[in-house]
DNA sequence: GACTGACTCTTACCTGAGTAGTAGTCGCTG
DNA sequence: CAGCGACTACTACTCAGGTAAGAGTCAGTC
């Protein structure tokens, strides 16, 4: 239940660390390079805040840092969205997801996989029950 | 495609406004209660700050001012939904869904009401096309 | 062995959000 | 009309996110 709320960069350089699961500040860096370009240092700086922030955790490899996620990228996604949820509808799911398929261009190809999604938690709940 | 992305308090605000459709200091302070406790000036300050950034607009009463909301809720919600997913999934709708359905307790009637969605939207592709 | 390049570490600065104190204004009440 | 209460305007301060320069360190090279 940790107040996980990724700034922008933050998740951004989380992201990184999720799908390489280990990397230097180099390595962060070129990996966000298309989208930003940031000075090397800075993406030192903000990874030594994010490890202050118990975000993520290095060890040092010959001179340089490796660093790696402590977070769970499903809980943060799950705590992100939720979030948002509460504070845009009072919680409410449904509403959000009306929101989502009202406003987004949705193709039948996902609409057909949200159906089943659903069918599938339908069966689920029916289970537990 | 406005960059509304509200802060925790902006929107909390934002929503007593959009409520009331028009409100002084003091009523959104009330209205803000329950929640958090403020002192009178910090949502002044507030408002002042967020008229500045075009957010709100006031017309003064008298001696109050009385402030009104510059936003749409529904684009708000909108844009600060496909924000998230854009960030957090690339902008696949259909995985945030995923998130949402496996993650937060969803009763049956709203899987009911979301299935209902679904056919509408399919329904309503099928005649665009 | 001095030079260069790749790194880290430290420090600093800006901005926006959030929070609130103080001063000043004005209407009302005793 | 002095004082109180309700308001606004102004100012200030803290904190986090973001961004980066500068200093120091060390391995490899000419």
């Amino acid at each position: 239940m940790a107040k996980t709320h990724l700034a922008e960069l933050q998740l951004a350089i989380m992201q990184v660390l999720w799908e390489k699961e280990y990397a230097t500040v180099a390595e962060v860096r070129e990996a966000l390079e298309p989208e930003r370009q940031l000075a090397h240092t800075t993406v030192g700086t903000m990874l030594s805040k994010m490890e202050a922030s118990g975000y993520v955790a290095h060890r040092s490899e010959g001179r340089v840092n490796v660093y790696h996620s402590l977070l769970v990228q499903e809980q943060v996604s799950r705590s992100m969205v939720t979030d948002l949820a509460e504070r845009l509808f009072h919680g409410d799911v449904a509403d959000l997801m009306c929101h989502l398929l009202d406003g987004c261009e949705v193709t039948s190809e996902e609409l057909a996989r949200l159906t089943q999604l659903i069918q599938d938690k339908e069966r689920e709940m029916r289970h537990d029950q």
